[in-house]
DNA sequence: AATTAAATCAACCGCAAATAT
DNA sequence: AATATTTGCGGTTGATTTAAT
């Protein structure tokens, strides 16, 4: 049985808003704000569903809208931020300041996901696109309709139990792997993630992504892949990393927002009221990702709970502690990945099935919301 | 210059969750 | 507790703009 339409029932206008309709909308709600948005058309004498003022205002009016072309950053954190939430749009502008679901899903839809095939990355899995032929033995799948390719690829990653609560569960439909690789590997990389090594303890380049407004209580992710010579790797078999990620208010101290890598655990307060992460001096000047400080793709993982018992809804609402650890075969290596505080966000990469069927840490991108310090820290194992 | 194809983008639709009654 | 209404989201459509022939 057909459901009509909100706007039938009352003959209300649809399509383009006109200068006029705008204008009406924008005095009212400057003037009233929308309260419910069922009562606004007839508050701000408009022939139009309530539904379809909220949009109009949510994606066009609103004075904090940015507007434009998105800029490099952007789209490199869009990428990164589909890699981990898939097509939970309302998830990435939320990290995306001034910038719309709406918007950020046509630019993707038209824009990116084109590059993305043109760099040979499937941009449904974030993987390589020969991969996936390799599986499917269908090379012409590349102009099936896009709705085909989300609805027969990507049932792989969702959680082992969907969560009951705020709308989690009907969005992991598209969840993916994240990308990697491709600001490694392509020349169209924000200087952000290319930049070689600082030499000094901190990440300038990395900090202007970790954008703040405390005002809003929100930050933007911080993308944290960096490329890492290769013979940084091997230098780094000898050393244990801790990843931890602190409130960015711990007791009322205020910490920075720069992204930092350090041979040390959190070392000290500084006499002001930033934390500060005492620098190692190989590996200075950002997050690695694992993918890079593992040295075997099969590296074993474990994890301290059940792959099943993980779920990324707990991570988006910041309510479990996890740790895993990575055992290679070839190096004692030991990497803790542990997720601490409320409303923090941390992609641990996604944890996959390998052959052997040992589970298989994809990436390790980190995201943390709110504010939050990302540190990594080396010891010796 | 005219036509066609591709890209872009605003807005709609239906569904499900959240909230109100 | 059950039902109705509202809100928010993602998928999709279709009009418009831009590029290619």
């Amino acid at each position: 049985m057909g459901r009509q339409s909100c706007c039938y029932k009352q003959k209300l206008r649809k399509g383009l808003w006109s200068p006029e309709e705008d204008e009406k909308l924008i005095r009212h709600i400057t003037k009233y704000g929308h309260g419910c948005w069922s009562s606004v058309p007839k508050q701000a004498g408009l022939e139009r569903c309530g539904k379809s003022c909220r949009l109009r205002w949510i994606n066009y009016l609103r004075p904090d809208l940015k507007r434009g072309t998105f800029s490099k950053q952007e789209e490199s954190l869009i990428i990164e931020l589909h890699a981990v939430l898939g097509n939970r749009w309302s998830q990435i502008a939320s990290r995306l300041p001034g910038r719309t679901d709406n918007e950020i899903k046509n630019f993707w839809n038209s824009c990116v996901k084109k590059k993305l095939r043109q760099s040979g990355i499937d941009p449904n899995t974030h993987k390589p696109l020969a991969e996936m032929e390799d599986k499917t033995s269908n090379s012409g799948d590349l102009k099936a309709p896009a709705t085909t390719l989300e609805k027969t690829k990507h049932s792989v990653h969702k959680p082992a139990s969907s969560s009951s609560s705020s709308g989690e569960s009907r969005t992991w439909k598209n969840s993916v792997t994240p990308t990697k690789g491709f600001f490694h590997d392509h020349e169209s990389s924000s200087a952000c993630h290319l930049s070689p090594l600082p030499q000094s303890g901190f990440a300038p380049d990395c900090a202007p992504l970790f954008e703040m407004n405390q005002e809003l209580n929100c930050s933007t992710i911080s993308t944290v892949l960096l490329s890492v010579p290769s013979g940084n790797i091997s230098a780094l078999m000898s050393l244990k990393p801790n990843i931890d990620l602190f409130r960015d208010e711990i007791d009322g101290i205020q910490c920075s927002s720069d992204v930092y890598l350090s041979n040390s655990r959190r070392s000290s307060m500084n006499t002001g009221s930033v934390i500060e992460l005492q620098s190692s001096t190989s590996f200075d000047g950002g997050i690695l990702p694992f993918s890079e400080l593992t040295p075997e793709k099969n590296a074993h993982v474990q994890l301290e709970r059940e792959h099943e018992d993980l779920k990324w809804s707990e991570y988006l609402q910041g309510t479990i502690t996890a740790s895993a650890t990575i055992q290679s075969q070839s190096h004692p290596l030991q990497y803790d990945i542990k997720t601490e505080s409320q409303s923090v966000l941390v992609g641990l990469g996604t944890w996959q099935q390998n052959q052997q069927g040992q589970q298989q840490l994809q990436s390790s991108n980190i995201y943390g919301k709110d504010f939050h310090m990302v540190s990594v820290g080396f010891g010796q194992v």
